[in-house]
DNA sequence: TGCTTATATTCGTTGATAGTTGAATATCAA
DNA sequence: TTGATATTCAACTATCAACGAATATAAGCA
């Protein structure tokens, strides 16, 4: 955690907040194969195309994203590749979780 | 990322929500000198009593800490030291966000 | 039985954010 | 210029989480 002051907590927790929500994960998950535009990625990922723009500028806000325009059109790639080792060390703790919460719902019941 | 499925993301979501937030992570980071009650936590953080026991829970809920009861005493200890790697390569990825932001201004100012 | 301490829970208020809709803007082609 | 397409912006509603105050639970002790 290098040494959290108090201050950079905000600043850290904005970061995962952006990770927070799973239309954004599914966006950033779209973005793994590569460059895509915004109508695009609204199409994969199921969203509207308004929210997709909004998600995809809290995501670029954070430099988790870049983009380039082209045109009428705007692409989007991934910029930060940690985000999906977060993404990785986050899957790996969900099943420890889930194993967590088990022995919790056996104690209590 | 190990390959989102749609409903994962959720699940994915819901553990990063849970560091999403400057008091968990200032818990947290408490955390790291070992185990503690819930009362000294909340001193060292300047949570209320009934915060800190909240934000504790939703940490427990995600498997970040582990807990153990002592006669009145909770005591808390982190049990996933993963959310340090977590932290770090968030803290890493701070920098060049702001570098990112720093460029936008500049193109559009 | 009370009384104290430590933790958990409930309730009400407040602020932040997701999603939708419609208008505004920008680009390209005819 | 006009029309079609792509994107962003603004406003609105609904939902969710944080926080503080008060109360509940539970253990330890006189």
């Amino acid at each position: 955690m290098i040494e959290l002051s108090e201050s950079s907590a905000g600043v850290i927790a904005d970061r995962f907040r952006a990770l927070a929500e799973p239309m954004r994960l599914r966006l950033l998950n779209s973005l793994r194969r590569g460059e895509m535009s915004v109508g695009e990625l609204a199409e994969q990922t199921g969203a509207g195309q308004a929210n997709a723009s909004k998600h995809l500028q809290v995501l670029l806000q954070q430099g988790f994203v870049e983009r380039r325009k082209e045109g009428t059109t705007t692409w989007y790639r991934v910029a930060d590749p940690a985000v999906f080792e977060l993404c990785s060390l986050v899957c790996g703790g969900i099943e420890e979780g889930l194993e967590r919460r088990r022995k919790l719902l056996r104690r209590r019941g």
